[in-house]
DNA sequence: ACTGTAGAACCGACCAGTCGGTCTGTCAAG
DNA sequence: CTTGACAGACCGACTGGTCGGTTCTACAGT
């Protein structure tokens, strides 16, 4: 059992902030070492090449984000048996977490760092953060066509770009909030999501 | 007698190009210069330093995207005085825009390169974009305040985030459609943008 | 029409500092 | 004595920025 030495998590996590302050490119090693009180033979000792670190630091938020995702999704099954029902309650769930973050002046998702800075060598991180989005996707789809075999959601809805649609008002409301330095708007912004999928789940519709 | 284009904008040009691809960051001068096929010497004799360039562009991007709202409503004003069938129509002249770049393999907002890269050289630049934002804002609100007026929308949905969904769904969009490669993406979540719209301002409800 | 000229536009070799990455070494544990 | 986990001086390529010099252009005086 290789416990992993606690070096290498400072190191990811001084990469993180600096990351998402910053953007990779901006962030220096030199940068994170310091912040992380960490040695540069240290660094590269745990990772080959800067670029690792940042495939390294997406594939540690990849997961976080899994987890995220399944616990509030476990959360929302256990307080109701409808599947319209659980995604409002997940979207609720996500608002309060937003809410409670507020306090941080510059919120985002450390996924958009990378899509936004594609230089040819972060070409191997990519397919982490197109895994991360089929993810939600396709976990959220479900939910819908549950719902949809429920007869609580119109034919005419693509399922689909609707459960991308979640992942979208995230990232949407995050730029938001970080352009403005306002954090409340991402709340704002998942309310307004929350309702859209509350007036699409509304009323009983004639299931094809 | 079509003089080649100014240096100037030649590198404005480039810089967008690069920019959006790879951040602003990774994005050299010399890269630039070789791609508007420049010198350096006519680079700091229109720039004083890379950051004016920086600024130089969110300018440039700004002015062309309050332009081009102010084009769309303007459209939509042309094609119907209903406040709301306006802002249906926005996002529908949105939707088939998006549709027209979609050969572009990486659509992408330029603001949102330098909001996920907050160095702090880059803080004079910020207020361009909020700037920007709170234009969309401004007259968004007004169509959606005609449209309560004429008691189109309910008294409970708070226009500004509403106002602000609009770019929210936007950003969002190009956010998921870069990461995934599938400017497609662009198109369809603005349809669930105007879908959202139409069930907010279908149904006239009562103005408190 | 010709010329002188001021200044803007432009050129590219060069500089100083920075960055990612390497290398030699230390040291504790087994 | 070996091995893994670091420490930090050092390196060379690269980067933003400078500088002296060369066109280009508009325009006044003749």
């Amino acid at each position: 059992m290789p416990r992993p030495a606690p070096v290498r998590d400072r190191i990811l996590d001084a990469a993180h902030e600096l990351v998402l302050e910053q953007g990779f490119s901006a962030t220096t090693v030199d940068a994170v070492l310091e912040s992380a009180a960490a040695s540069k033979g240290a660094f590269f000792h745990h990772f080959p090449t800067k670029r690792a670190l940042g495939h390294a630091l997406v594939e540690r938020y990849a997961a976080g984000d899994r987890a995220l995702l399944d616990e509030a999704l476990r959360d929302a099954e256990r307080r109701s048996d409808d599947p319209a029902d659980q995604l409002i309650a997940l979207v609720s769930a996500f608002e309060d977490a937003a809410t409670d973050q507020e306090s941080i002046s510059a919120p985002g998702c450390l996924f958009v760092s990378f899509v936004y800075e594609q230089v040819p060598e972060t070409d191997e991180t990519r397919p982490l953060i197109t895994d991360a989005i089929e993810y939600w996707r396709a976990r959220i789809a479900d939910k819908l066509a549950e719902a949809r075999n429920a007869g609580r959601l119109a034919d005419d809805v693509d399922l689909e770009s609707l459960a991308d649609h979640v992942f979208t008002t995230f990232e949407g409301a995050f730029v938001l909030a970080r352009a403005t330095g306002d954090p409340g708007h991402v709340r704002a912004q998942l309310a307004h999501l929350r309702r859209y999928l509350q007036l699409l789940l509304a009323e009983p519709h004639r299931a094809g």
